[in-house]
DNA sequence: CAGCGCTACCACACCCC
DNA sequence: GGTGTGGTAGCG
C-alpha cells in the first residue's frame, strides 16, 4: 500500500517534469508499420518506472535491462528489449559492455547467489571448495523443504574473480520449479543459513557458552518449518492440485532437530578483519539488478564468465549456439515456461519478523526480556486474550515478561481484574496470567496485596493444543506453493489456505468463526495459523480445541 | 536535467529512574 | 541510559 503510494506519487512527479521538458507536439505524424516484419523493439529510459510502464504496455515477450553508462556514479539508464535482440547486439561483446539484468519485484525467477571474499583477508580460504560446500548444503536444504532434487550439475557457476576478489555467481537450473520471486529467494537463503548466522554472533563475542544456549535455546534449536507444500501447475485441469506432506512432517520434525549443519566454511572476513558471510544477502531486494553473463561492472575489465568448476551444461540444440545457451541460463527471471512449473515460496511470517524485532535489542539482563502488549509468543498473547475477554469485559495485556531460566511468560492484565482466590474481581488491583512453557500450563496470580501476602498462586490449567503445538510445531516461516495458473501474475495475496486440500478443512473445525471472533487482524491471522498447524498433524485433539472455542 | 532500493548509522527528542 | 524516530551516507 505504502510503496503503491510512493511509487505513484514518483511517476506523477516524473510525468510532470516530462512534460515540462518536452510539451506535446501539436503536430500528428502518422507513421506506416509493415505487419510482415519482426517487430523491433529498443527503448531506453532513464528512468526506471518509464521503462516499466512501457514493458506494460507491450505484448511482446520484453525485459528490462540496466546499462551503466558513467564510470564513478552507479548511473543507469534502462533497456527494454526481447532477450533474442538483445543477444543480436550483445553477442560481439563489442557494445554493451556494462549489462544487468533488472529482476523485476513479483516475478518468478530462479534461485542465486552473489558470492564473494577478499582474499587477501582470508588467506587459505579455497573458494572452489566453499562454493562446492554451498552447492551441497543448498541442494540438501531444496530437498529437506521442497522436496525438490538438484546437484552442482544444475548450477550455472559463473566467474568473476580477480587476483584481489574471489566473485562468482551461481544460478540455478532447477527442473519445472521456480521462486515467487526474489524476496522469497532471499527469505529461502538467510532461512538456510541461519546456523551461520549464530556462528558469527557467537564467535568473536566474549559470552559465555551458557547465557548463549539461554538465548538461542528457543529459537535456533526450535524444529524447523514443516509446513511444505507444492501445488502442480495443470493444463488438463484447471486447478492446481496441491497436497500437504502432513504424514511426513513429524519424521521431518525429527531430523530437522538433528544438530545443525556445520556452516563454518561460509565464514570470511572483509578487508578490516570483521566477520561476514561468503554469500552476499544484499541482492534479494525489488528490482535488483544481476549483471549478465559476459559483462562487467563499469571501470573493471572483469566480465562473469564460466567459471572452471562449473558443472552445468545446457542442452545442446542446433538452434541456439552454446554461447547463447549459457547467456540465457544466467538470468534469473528468464524461467522456462512449463505446464508442470512449480513455484515455491518462503514467508517470514508475523511473528518471525517480531521475534527478530525483540531478540535483536540487547536487553538489560540476559535472562529476562519484556515488553508490552505482544510478547514474542502472539499464539500465547492470543489465548490469553481469550482468558481475560470474558463476561463483557475486554481485558488487555498490559505488560509481558519472560523469564529464560524457568521459560516463564509474565503477562499483567489491565481492565480485567477477576481473581480466583476472591472468587470475584479485585477493585483496585490488577491480575497476572503466568504461562508456564516448560510445563505447559497456565495459572493466574495478582498484584492484590492481600493476595500476595498469602502467595496466592491459582490452579493450573494445561495450555490448549494449539498453542502446546504451536511451540511444538511453530511454522517459523511458512513454505508453500502457489497455484501456478499464470506465474507471471502475482497471486492476490499468497493465502495459507490455498495449500489445504478439501479434506483438510472438512475436518469439524469451524475455521469462518475464529475469523470472525477475532477483530484484530493480526491475531485472526495467529489462529489461522494455529489452525493450519493442527491440519499438518494427523491425529487432532478436538476436545481441546473445542475447550479453547468455548472459553471465547 | 535525469538511477534504485535498501540498511546501518547518527542525531535528536522524549521518558523514566 | 533506554527507547523511538526521522534523516541520510553509502553500499550492492
Amino acid at each position: 500500500m505504502e510503496r503503491k503510494w510512493e511509487a505513484k506519487l514518483k511517476q506523477i512527479e516524473e510525468r510532470a517534469s516530462h512534460y515540462e521538458r518536452e510539451p506535446l507536439s501539436l503536430v500528428y505524424k502518422p507513421r506506416l508499420s509493415k505487419p510482415e516484419e519482426p517487430p523491433s523493439i529498443w527503448k531506453l529510459f532513464h528512468r526506471q518506472t518509464e521503462a516499466f510502464n512501457f514493458v506494460k504496455s507491450c505484448k511482446e515477450d520484453v525485459h528490462i535491462f540496466a546499462l551503466e553508462y558513467k564510470v564513478g556514479d552507479g548511473q543507469r539508464i534502462y533497456l527494454v528489449t526481447t532477450y533474442v535482440q538483445l543477444w543480436f547486439y550483445y553477442k560481439s561483446r563489442r557494445n554493451l559492455l556494462h549489462c544487468y539484468e533488472v529482476i523485476p519485484e513479483n516475478a518468478v525467477c530462479k534461485l542465486y547467489f552473489d558470492l564473494e571474499f577478499n582474499r587477501l583477508a582470508n588467506p587459505g580460504a579455497d573458494g572452489k571448495k566453499m562454493v562446492a560446500l554451498l552447492i551441497e548444503h543448498v541442494c540438501k536444504a531444496l530437498q529437506q523443504f521442497y522436496r525438490v532434487s538438484c546437484s552442482a550439475e544444475d548450477v550455472l557457476n559463473l566467474d568473476s574473480s580477480t587476483n584481489e576478489k574471489f566473485s562468482r555467481h551461481l544460478i540455478f537450473q532447477l527442473h519445472d520449479v521456480a521462486f515467487k520471486d526474489n524476496i522469497h529467494v532471499g527469505n529461502f537463503v538467510r532461512k538456510i543459513l541461519e546456523p551461520a548466522f549464530h556462528l558469527i554472533a557467537s564467535e568473536d563475542d566474549d559470552m559465555t557458552p551458557e547465557t548463549m544456549g539461554h538465548e538461542f535455546s528457543h529459537f535456533s534449536e526450535t524444529p524447523i518449518k514443516q509446513g511444505i507444500s507444492f501445488s502442480k501447475k495443470s493444463t488438463d485441469k484447471d486447478i492446481g492440485e496441491s497436497w500437504t506432506t502432513n504424514s511426513k512432517k513429524l519424521e521431518r520434525l525429527g531430523s530437522a532437530k538433528q544438530s545443525s549443519p556445520d556452516l563454518s566454511f561460509l565464514i570470511v572476513k572483509n578487508n578490516i578483519g570483521e566477520k561476514h558471510l561468503f554469500v552476499d544477502l544484499g541482492v534479494y531486494t525489488r528490482n535488483r539488478n544481476f549483471r549478465l553473463y559476459k559483462s562487467s561492472k563499469i571501470g573493471k575489465y572483469v566480465p562473469l564468465e564460466v567459471a572452471e568448476d562449473n558443472k552445468f551444461y545446457p542442452v545442446q540444440l542446433k538452434t541456439i549456439s552454446k554461447e547463447n545457451q549459457y547467456f540465457l541460463s544466467a538470468l534469473v527471471s528468464n524461467v522456462r515456461f512449463s505446464d508442470t512449473l512449480r513455484i515455491l515460496t518462503c514467508d517470514i511470517s508475523q511473528n518471525k519478523q517480531k521475534r527478530v524485532e525483540y531478540f535483536n535489542h540487547t536487553s538489560t539482563s540476559v535472562e529476562t526480556i519484556e515488553g508490552f502488549q505482544c510478547s514474542p509468543y502472539p499464539e500465547i498473547d492470543q489465548f490469553v486474550l481469550l482468558l481475560v475477554n470474558k463476561n463483557g469485559i475486554k481485558g488487555g495485556i498490559r505488560r509481558w515478561s519472560y523469564f529464560f531460566p524457568e521459560e516463564l511468560l509474565v503477562y499483567d492484565i489491565c481492565k480485567y481484574r477477576w481473581c480466583e482466590n476472591i472468587g470475584r474481581a479485585h477493585k483496585s488491583n490488577n491480575i497476572m496470567i503466568l504461562v508456564d512453557l516448560k510445563n505447559e500450563v497456565w495459572y493466574q496470580k495478582c498484584h492484590d496485596p492481600i493476595c500476595k501476602a498469602e502467595n496466592f498462586k491459582s490452579d493450573c490449567f494445561p495450555l490448549p493444543a494449539e498453542v502446546r503445538l504451536l511451540f511444538l510445531l511453530k511454522e517459523e516461516e511458512e513454505f508453500t506453493a502457489d497455484e501456478t495458473r499464470n506465474p507471471h501474475e502475482p497471486s492476490s495475496s499468497a493465502s495459507s489456505k490455498g495449500t489445504l486440500s478439501d479434506a483438510d478443512w472438512d475436518n469439524g473445525i469451524d475455521d469462518a468463526y475464529i475469523l470472525e471472533a477475532t477483530e484484530d487482524a493480526e491475531l485472526a491471522e495467529a489462529a489461522e495459523d494455529s489452525l493450519l498447524s493442527y491440519n499438518g498433524i494427523d491425529e487432532i485433539p478436538d476436545e481441546l480445541i473445542i475447550e479453547v472455542l468455548e472459553e471465547y
